[in-house]
RNA sequence: GGGCGGUUAGCUCAGGGGUAGAGCGCCGGUUUUACACACCGGUUGUCACAGGUUCGAAUCCUGUACCGCCCA
């Protein structure tokens, strides 16, 4: 006998069975299959610590598809790696650094580098190790990291192309600047978070006399900063005085009072101060009207020598101390509270100051054109479409994108400056010296990581060279990711994509949700309900936590991580193991090879009906998955092996196995098949608990699916397809009836206390003559479900017995005699209950019957059907009425 | 301010013109030889609110409220 051990040891299985697909190589993308080849690759994780939660639902759904594919006969590539994360990385060591009580400073910038490839190699193996345990079935011998040689050559290249294409240029501009990295950001990563603030009235005097102009500003500090100040051109209260001069407070420069359109008259006093080094909207203003720039605060988020007596001052105190400077000078009018928005860092929450500063840009918009209509033209697909709106709404309104920072982590910009000439070169490679002979020194800056990040899909491919992969496998057939990395991400790598190999990165793009706690709240440390993803696999293993991920991922929707859905998961793996080691039981061990079913015809309705049942099970998970519907895939996955194959076939099949002789050997036949279809479907899913069992079923002779790779696995075994030849209408309806008839007598059982033990006598009467020649065919079944010792099925109307529970089940009657134990007045209430029910119900579909609107307007279909409805109904309801009036007798 | 999504059983969520479902929970029963992480039975709803369209609305449309996210 083939034996499972009593619990399903996921500790020790997992890992055995990922090891053992590695060593076969069973998750290699093979460009020679001949196979049609169906690509992904893995939004390359941060190098930063660890996977969480979110990254293993972005495993876990591309590798229910990747494993799916992979069954279809695909020739699937996975491709997996990981991403050097320029601020975040550096931030983490940093961070390591400063608890020494040292700076990367005293590193200085080669021995700081070499302490992050220490990190990284620790972090990357963090990851994989993490990746393998929730069985991503990723092609590890095409691992790439952002870092790699190839792909910085693919940077390189993508930047000095778009130099000479005058796409990247390098230019002074006010740019989100973070004090505390010290480093320019791009738009996407300044966060917006609401603060309260204040709002100050200063008067500004007009120079030589005769009033003031009242400005209202929530950041005082960077008046020091102001060219001029503002009003708009059609407000009357101010027109007579555009033109004039203002003294500026403490610095004494003199500002115009211009006219604009982007003042709003009705904020604060209608005049705003214009500061064009320290606000975006002030920068527009001071271009069009040509004013001064001058900086006020410096990188450190201190102020510079321009703001006079509080240079040197960070810029929070130098507020402080200003304003009680303007109120001691009586220029301060009034203060009130003001919530606004206020620009935070993305990475350290540091608030970020608008600087004037010289850096590198892309010139997004012809870039940006392209990869709008590409999604216009269906060239990419978003799936849920809905995302197509926000991608266009940002690609729309995009601004031309930062790309250097000031950071040693990362890609250094291959960019030369010449001291002698001042020349700059931008190239490949670093070049010997300048044309004039002085010697060249490289840009100190590096590049955004999104840079990098954004030539994924064919830098890891292995472009800029024209590789086999790359003609393969660009496009990918599917990205699978996040909808909060749309823009960093997502857009990116059409942009450069569509630049670089003429096509789009991927032909669709699933965008997955986020997960949260179970009462969606967003997981945060601080509020102690973060789910680590390694905990959950430890508890409940990997299995249980991908089918809970999958089974609740549904398009659109935030995850809420619920603890009752992860339990009922780990009790469905439980179930399916405990299924498996009663299918084991009952093969012999001299059973080598596994026999096909017997023909239909030659079966008995439980297995016409499981085999047809699970054929059509095929049907839905293939569409539930080209859908997308992973949660619609598990959830049918689970009913049907739980509810329909262990809780009804399982059981009707029972006597025949201990029947031994031929009748067992033909049932173990039809076990064996829909057992090992059930495990197939589910092992993208789960894929260990499926191969563990898989291994002990006996291989199917000669049919060429289960080993077409170098080892027997059922990662390589086909994907089951439905069966025509198994459609069964007959058995669904057959088996309808039985367990209809069986529930109907478990609930009389189960209200009068009829002890499970008791065989009882039941009769049905009533019945059509082909309802009653299917249950005469087929005592046995409801015999062994509902307990009985014998089923008659009778033609007559039986002389009612005193103590016979009647139950009314499609039309017919079930007579169920309980000699002695029976109340008839508790009797009696259930049915009237159920009359009332029936009436009601009744009521409804005669109502609609009795309108001539809707039995001229309704499809004749649902007319047909209500009205066979309310004959059936009818024919319960008097059975119901007179089984009533005998009680009461 | 603009955009997107949500509001369905105690909880987590499906459904999406023909009169409401799953899992968990809850109540009752059961050591039936795969499984007590089990089996059998039962209970549970003004489908947020207000209008409209329709023979018919939880479902479509409009608006409101509340919750969440994104962008400015």
């Amino acid at each position: 006998m083939r034996e499972l051990t009593k619990v399903f040891e996921h500790a020790a299985v997992d890992p055995r069975w990922y090891a053992y697909w590695e060593e076969i190589g069973a998750f290699r993308a093979d460009p020679e299959s001949g196979r049609p080849p169906f690509s992904m690759v893995l939004p390359p994780p941060n190098v930063t610590g660890w996977l969480h939660i979110g990254h293993a639902l972005n495993q876990t759904l591309p590798d229910v598809v990747a494993r799916w594919k992979r069954m279809n006969g695909h020739d699937v590539l996975w491709l997996p790696g990981t991403d050097h994360a320029g601020i975040a990385t550096q931030n983490v060591v940093e961070k390591q650094l400063a608890a020494e009580g040292k700076s990367r400073h005293d590193l200085g910038r080669e021995a700081f580098e070499a302490r992050v490839w220490e990190w990284v190699a620790k972090s990357r193996g963090t990851i994989t190790s993490q990746m393998r345990k929730l069985g991503s079935s990723v092609d590890w011998s095409r691992e790439r990291f952002t870092l790699d040689e190839s792909l910085s050559r693919a940077v390189r290249r993508v930047f000095v192309t778009l130099y000479e294409d005058d796409l990247i240029y390098r230019a002074k501009y006010l740019v989100s600047w973070c004090p505390r990295c010290r480093t320019a950001l791009s738009d996407l990563e300044v966060a917006h978070a609401p603060a309260r603030g204040r709002l100050y009235h200063i008067r500004y005097p007009y120079t030589g006399g005769g009033g003031a102009i009242t400005v209202a500003t929530t950041r005082p500090e960077t008046m020091l900063g102001d060219t001029a100040v503002a009003v708009h051109p059609g407000d009357e209260r101010y027109a007579a005085v555009v033109g004039r001069t203002l003294t500026l407070p403490v610095i004494g420069r003199a500002l115009p009072v211009i006219a604009d359109d982007f003042v709003d008259p009705a904020f604060g006093t209608g005049a705003v101060k214009v500061t064009p080094a320290h606000d975006p909207n002030d920068f527009a203003m001071g271009e069009r009207h040509r004013l001064d720039r001058v900086s006020v605060i410096d990188e450190d988020g201190r102020m510079t020598p321009e703001a006079g007596p509080y240079a040197g001052q960070d810029r929070f105190a130098a507020r402080k101390a200003l304003v009680a400077r303007l109120e001691a000078d009586g220029l301060l009018v009034g203060v009130e509270d003001h919530e606004h928005a206020v620009g935070q860092c993305q990475r350290c929450s540091t608030v970020v100051e608008p600087l004037l500063s010289t850096q590198w840009f892309v010139r997004i918009e012809p870039l940006a054109k392209r990869a709008l209509a590409a999604v216009a033209d269906h060239d990419t697909r978003f799936a849920p479409d809905n995302w197509t709106r926000t991608y266009n709404e940002w690609m729309t309104n995009i601004h031309d994108w930062c790309i250097s920072r000031q950071l040693w982590w990362g890609h250094r910009i291959p960019a030369w400056y010449c001291d002698a000439c001042g020349k700059l070169r931008v190239a490949e490679e670093a070049p010997d010296a300048c044309g004039c002979g002085g010697a060249l020194r490289q840009d100190t800056d590096v590049l955004d990581t999104w840079f990098s990040s954004g030539l994924w899909p064919f830098s890891t491919l292995g472009w800029p060279d024209e590789t086999a992969d790359l003609a393969r496998y660009y496009p990918t057939s599917l990205l699978i990711t996040a909808h909060d990395i749309i823009f960093f991400w997502v857009a990116r790598m059409m942009m450069l994509g569509l630049r670089f190999k003429q096509d789009v990165p991927f032909r669709t793009v699933y965008v997955t949700s986020l997960v949260r706690d179970e009462h969606g709240r967003k997981m945060s440390k601080s509020k102690g309900n973060v789910v680590d993803p390694l905990e959950v696999m430890g508890e409940i293993g990997a299995d249980a936590f991908r089918f809970t991920l999958a089974a609740l991922a549904s398009p659109g929707m935030d995850i809420s991580l619920s603890e009752g859905r992860l339990r009922a998961y780990r009790q469905f793996i439980n179930k399916i193991w405990n299924a498996s080691r009663f299918v084991l039981m009952h093969v012999p061990d001299t059973l080598s090879e596994r026999p096909a079913p017997p023909p239909s015809e030659t079966l008995d309705v439980i297995h016409r009906w499981m085999l047809h049942r699970v054929s059509d099970l095929a049907g839905e998970i293939d569409d539930a998955l080209t859908r997308f519907r992973f949660d619609v895939a598990a959830d049918r996955l689970y009913h049907v092996f739980w509810h329909e194959y262990a809780d009804w076939y399982i059981e009707l099949v029972k006597p025949e196995l201990q029947a031994g002789g031929a009748e067992c050997e033909r049932a173990v036949a039809v076990l064996l098949e829909v057992h090992d279809r059930l495990l197939r479907m589910l092992h993208p899913f789960i894929p260990f608990v499926t191969e563990e069992v898989w291994q002990v079923l006996p291989p199917r002779a000669g049919d060429g699916t289960d080993s077409p790779g170098s080892g027997r696995t059922i990662t390589l075994s086909a994907f089951p397809a439905p069966v025509e030849a198994w459609k069964d209408a007959d058995a669904v309806a057959t088996m309808g009836l039985l367990q209809d008839v069986v529930t109907a007598v478990r609930t009389v059982r189960s209200e009068w206390g009829v002890p499970p033990a008791q065989k009882i006598d039941v009769l049905v009467h009533g019945a059509d003559a082909a309802t009653a020649a299917t249950l005469r065919r087929h005592p046995g079944h409801v015999t062994r479900l509902a307990g009985l010792a014998r089923l008659e099925v009778a033609a007559e109307a039986p002389r009612a017995a005193p103590d016979t529970v009647r139950r009314v089940v499609r039309g017919f009657e079930v007579h169920v005699p309980l000699a002695g134990i029976v109340d008839r007045t508790k009797e009696a209430d259930r049915v009237a209950r159920e009359l009332a029910r029936l009436t009601k119900q009744r009521g409804g579909l005669q109502a609609r019957l009795a309108n001539p609107a809707f039995l001229e307007r309704a499809d004749p279909d649902v007319v047909r059907d209500t009205r066979n409805q309310e004959a059936e109904v009818g024919r319960r309801q008097e059975k119901l009425e007179q089984i009533l009036a005998e009680l009461g007798s």
